[in-house]
Parts: C-alpha cells; sequence; structure tokens
RNA sequence: GCGAUCGUAGCUCAGUUGGUUAGAGCGCCGGUUUGUGGUACCGGAGGUCGGGGGUUCGAGACCCCUCGAUCGCCCCA
C-alpha cells in the first residue's frame, strides 16, 4: 500500500460518493426542481444543517425512536446538545418563528440539501441523503394544499417519471376528527390484541395509526374492518378535503384515496400524501407530505397553519435513470508538443465564446487524435507541427468548422 | 435493532470436491500498424482474493469474528 502509516480511511456507512451518470440524475433532478418551483413562486431559503436539539425533538414529540435512537446529536465543545438535521421542516418552522417571517405570510419557500438520519442503510436510503423540500407557511386554506400537490405533480412530469408515480392522498381530518377516529381504532384492536402481530401489539401501545400500514397478514384481516376515517371527520373537515380533491381535480392532478395513509406524528392535521411508485422496493415512497397546522405551537410560536412536503433526491434520481455526461463541444489535441502554447490560446478563446472544451496533450501522441474521437467531442481542433512549422486541422461539419476557425485566428 | 444473500485487478466477472507462481474481457500506460483517423497486433503496470483470527501438510474456497453492500422486517420526521 501506499500509505505506510496505515490504511485508506474508509467512507462512513450510510453516505455516497456520486460521480459521473449518477451525479447528473442528481443534478438534473436538483435543476429541474429549481425550475419547477420559480413557476410556483416559491422563494429559495438556506438553512443550518445543524440546529439545537430542542428544535427537532419538539417538533418530532417524544413519542417514537426518532429523537432517541435515529438523529445524530452530539455535544458542542460549549456543552449544547446539537443534532444534524434529519429534516428541513422543523428548522424552517423555527426560523420562522425566530427571524420575524410571519411578516411575510403566507410564505411559500424551497429549499434542497442532505439531511442525516442514523439508520439501517438500503439502496434509496442512506445516513446522509438528499431532499427536496417545499412549504406553505401561514396558509389555512384548501388552495394551499392543492397549490403545493400541484406542483410535485409537474415536477414529477418534467422529471419524465409521472408514469410510474401514484399520488395516494388521505384527509386527517382537524384535530378533534382525529382524535376520535384514533380512539376507536384502539378500541377496535385492542378488542383482538392477542391476535394481532407482535409489532402491532406494540404499535397499539406507542403509534396505533401505523397498525394501517403493517405487512404482516395476521394484521390484515383486522386492518380491513378498522374504523375509517371518514366516519369520524367533522363537517368542517370533510369540507376542507373535499375542496382539495375538486383543486386537484381542476388542476388535472390524479390522485388516489388511500384511507390507510397516515402520518405518525401528532401535528399532522387534514391533508396527508404520498407519491408512490412500485419500481424501488420497499423504499416505493418518492414524495411525501402533508398539513401540520399543530407544529409552530409545539416549538412555542403562535398557532400557524401550514402544509409542505419533501422528496428524497437519491429516489428521483433512480427513477430517472442514467444521465450521460454531455460530450465536450471542441476537442483540442496537441500532437506535437511544441504546439502546446497555441493550444491553451485556442481553450481559452473557445471557452470565453462559450463553448465548451478539453484539452487532449497527454500520452502517446499519435494515440490522443484517436482518444479525441472516442471522447465523443462534436469538433476536433488538432494542432501539429511537421518539420517546425506549426498547423491545426479541425474536424467538423461546415458551419462548427468556420466558427472554430473564425474564434482561435 | 432483527433476518437473509454477497464481497477476487480501476470496472464487469471466472476460479472444478481445499492442491504448483490467482485468470479473462474492458479500461489504463507504452510500442508497432493504419493515416483525415473510433483499426489491428505486441508488450506493460495494476490484486496482502474486504479486514482479523482459526482448522489444515496446504485456504480465494471451510469455521468464527468484524467491516461494507444488497434484499426484506422495524422505523420512516
Amino acid at each position: 500500500m501506499s500509505n505506510p502509516a496505515g490504511k485508506t480511511p474508509q467512507a462512513i456507512r450510510g453516505t455516497q460518493d456520486i460521480f459521473g451518470a449518477d451525479a447528473e440524475a442528481f443534478a438534473f433532478v436538483v435543476e429541474t426542481f429549481e425550475r419547477v418551483r420559480k413557476l410556483y413562486r416559491f422563494r429559495r431559503v438556506e438553512m443550518p444543517v445543524f440546529e439545537r436539539t430542542e428544535v427537532f425533538a419538539r417538533s418530532i414529540g417524544e413519542t417514537t425512536d426518532i429523537v432517541s435512537k435515529e438523529m445524530y446529536s452530539f455535544e458542542d465543545r460549549g456543552g449544547e446538545s446539537l443534532t444534524l438535521r434529519p429534516e428541513f421542516t422543523a428548522g424552517i418552522a423555527r426560523a420562522f418563528i425566530t427571524d420575524g417571517w410571519q411578516q411575510h405570510a403566507p410564505l411559500k419557500v424551497a429549499t434542497h440539501g442532505p439531511l442525516f438520519r442514523y439508520e439501517r442503510p438500503q439502496k434509496g436510503r442512506y445516513r446522509q441523503f438528499h431532499q427536496l423540500d417545499a412549504e406553505i407557511i401561514g396558509a389555512g386554506e384548501p388552495q394551499a394544499d392543492v397549490e403545493l400537490l400541484a406542483m410535485a405533480d409537474q415536477l414529477l412530469k418534467e422529471l419524465g417519471i409521472a408514469d410510474g408515480v401514484t399520488l395516494h392522498l388521505n384527509t386527517l381530518g382537524d384535530g378533534n376528527s382525529r382524535e376520535a377516529w384514533r380512539a376507536a381504532l384502539v378500541e377496535h384492536f385492542r378488542a383482538v390484541k392477542g391476535e394481532l402481530s407482535d409489532d402491532s401489539q406494540e404499535r397499539l401501545e406507542k403509534n396505533p395509526l401505523r397498525i394501517l400500514d403493517s405487512k404482516d397478514p395476521r394484521d390484515k384481516a383486522f386492518v380491513a374492518d378498522a374504523p375509517k376515517i371518514d366516519d369520524y371527520l367533522s363537517g368542517e373537515a370533510q369540507d376542507f378535503f373535499d375542496s382539495v380533491t375538486a383543486g386537484l381535480d381542476a388542476a388535472g392532478v390524479a390522485w388516489e384515496r388511500d384511507p390507510a395513509l397516515v402520518r405518525g406524528l401528532d401535528y399532522y392535521r387534514h391533508t396527508a400524501f404520498e407519491f408512490v411508485t412500485d419500481r424501488l422496493g420497499a423504499q416505493g415512497t418518492v414524495l411525501g407530505g402533508g398539513r401540520y397546522d399543530g407544529l409552530m405551537e409545539s416549538l412555542g410560536g403562535a398557532p400557524t397553519p401550514a402544509v409542505g412536503w419533501a422528496a428524497g433526491i437519491e429516489r428521483l434520481a433512480m427513477l430517472v435513470g442514467e444521465r450521460g455526461e454531455a460530450f465536450a463541444d471542441v476537442a483540442v489535441v496537441v500532437e506535437s508538443d511544441e504546439m502546446l502554447a497555441s493550444a491553451i490560446a485556442a481553450l481559452g478563446k473557445l471557452r470565453a465564446a462559450g463553448l465548451s472544451a478539453e484539452l487532449h496533450a497527454s500520452g502517446s501522441p499519435r494515440k490522443r487524435f484517436d482518444k479525441a474521437v472516442r471522447a465523443g467531442a462534436g469538433a476536433i481542433l488538432a494542432f501539429d507541427a511537421r518539420d517546425g512549422i506549426g498547423s491545426h486541422r479541425i474536424k467538423a461539419d461546415d458551419p462548427a468548422r468556420e466558427r472554430i476557425e473564425a474564434l482561435i485566428s
């Protein structure tokens, strides 16, 4: 090994070094998101990668293992507990309160970047992963939900992956509807507790709504005849949901009702949704979100309605598929080393004119031209010298050759 | 956190029930050939067989541990 001091350190489990065609697919997702976000007039925000642990602990609550087991938390040198962000929403909500963003309400913001969760890695699931995020804060009307979903729908269409993806939609109702439904579910499942799977018996105590999407066959029969949210919706909540679905229909967004679609956290109200594909195995949710009217209060802010979604960039990139790296407009070949300066000068002129250009000047001189040919450039500009007399040739179609000739002379 | 499969060159992989000095294709480097060109041929570099321990006269292969990837489960903000 070339490092006598020891072995090369390995990448951290669950991180990725993204390169080549994968990196191009990743960039395509981000660029498409940026374009669509502007069409819907979402304002760009950049958020800290870490926050006080409290920001996430208070917004997520103590009901699940998330806070205790699945966050990257550490003490800084001042003894303060900090956490690498596991999601965007809590930090944005914190900023809304602490930075006076209330004055901009209703506020539409979008961002993207890395997030960190201490989970078992799988394909499409990493410890450092990346999401797109869009939020509308301070808007309690169903039109906000519609706007957000229309944006998500257009994003998937512009990424070219809408065909394999369906929008699953549900409502959790307002606070009272949700609580009544939850109580009915607990009662229903408690009556048959002994026949449920071990996991679901535990969920009954910790997170009963989650029994609804259990994959265990023992649970399926009891899930099928479980109480439905529709029977517990208040008139107001039903109207809200009707407005959302009517809006989606008007916007031309296809959706499917999925009464088993839930959110684990208490602050969710009304609309919950996921765009799902069957092409990514168990990691089928590609974009998900909902209305979180209860969140601001848990962070000590004034009650503020809000709705948002996030989407995994890696999963979107996998659906987008391989994207080739662009070929150079011009490959500049130095067939005789004494022509290197001429080639460098030409490169500068080509690039200044907006043409992408790459230099081929290393390795065996007689193989450089072949390498340039194989690199697939749109045009090849070759510098050679015979008997001390320099010359260049351009291999390209006529308009390109004339343009390059004009640029470099 | 639980279960399963896998890990051999830069990449994709072969390697017979354990048996000399671990192979191929592609890629890379060099040479020859061709010479408005993506050709062909020759040669070369590159591997502590993921890491550690064990069994054995002998381990890439068998056993244990460990790291990592993959597929499920759990969780999914």
